[in-house]
DNA sequence: CCAGGGATCCCCT
DNA sequence: GGGGATCCCTGGC
């Protein structure tokens, strides 16, 4: 379940990647909705988004955690044996948990046998989404630093009891 | 518990 | 040539 979530969208965010335009790089969030749109930072993390707005606007939402409900086995292998708490509660560490690497970047999550896919499960109650700025953008100008485009899940127990 | 810094490399300037 | 949509370990209290 997808609980922190970031949105970057249009050349004059000055957060976002294609703030530079398109490049090789960016050029996945110039294409159509629903692709993967995976990239490399600090020389070792790999962070997944989904390309999020109509074909030739770019636009990405950033998956920053999420609560795994299987494969947890494999998570605790990949996460090497970490407290559970810190599997998935970050943007490169649910990568990790996930195996998603730049191998997967571009592809369509919406075609029938897509290896990495986002699966309708339940409607969140707004009231337990909360708004934020974005992380990790002390270099970006405002008012893009402040713009309160990160949303996260509060009071997950009321959502799943905790077990 | 928190603050600080190193790791490490691709992409853009 | 430099910075980055991060993580993890260390040291101090």
């Amino acid at each position: 379940m997808i609980v922190e979530t970031e949105a970057y969208r249009g050349e004059e965010d000055l957060a976002c990647h294609c703030r530079a335009g398109e490049t090789p790089r960016t050029k996945i969030m110039y294409g159509p909705p629903g692709r993967a749109y995976v990239y490399f930072v600090y020389g070792m993390h790999w962070l997944l988004n989904f390309v999020t707005e109509k074909e030739g606007y770019p636009g990405a939402v950033l998956i920053r955690g999420i609560q795994p409900e299987e494969g947890l086995d494999l998570i605790n292998k990949r996460r090497n044996g970490r407290p559970q708490k810190q599997w998935t509660n970050g943007p490169a560490k649910l990568c990790q948990a996930f195996g998603i690497n730049g191998e997967m970047n571009g592809i369509d999550t919406c075609s029938e046998n897509a290896i990495v896919f986002i699966e309708e499960n339940m409607d969140i109650p707004t009231g337990l989404v909360q708004k934020t700025p974005r992380i990790g953008l002390d270099t970006v100008p405002e008012p893009w630093r402040s713009k309160p485009w990160r949303f996260i899940v509060t009071d997950l127990n009321s959502i799943r009891p905790s077990t």
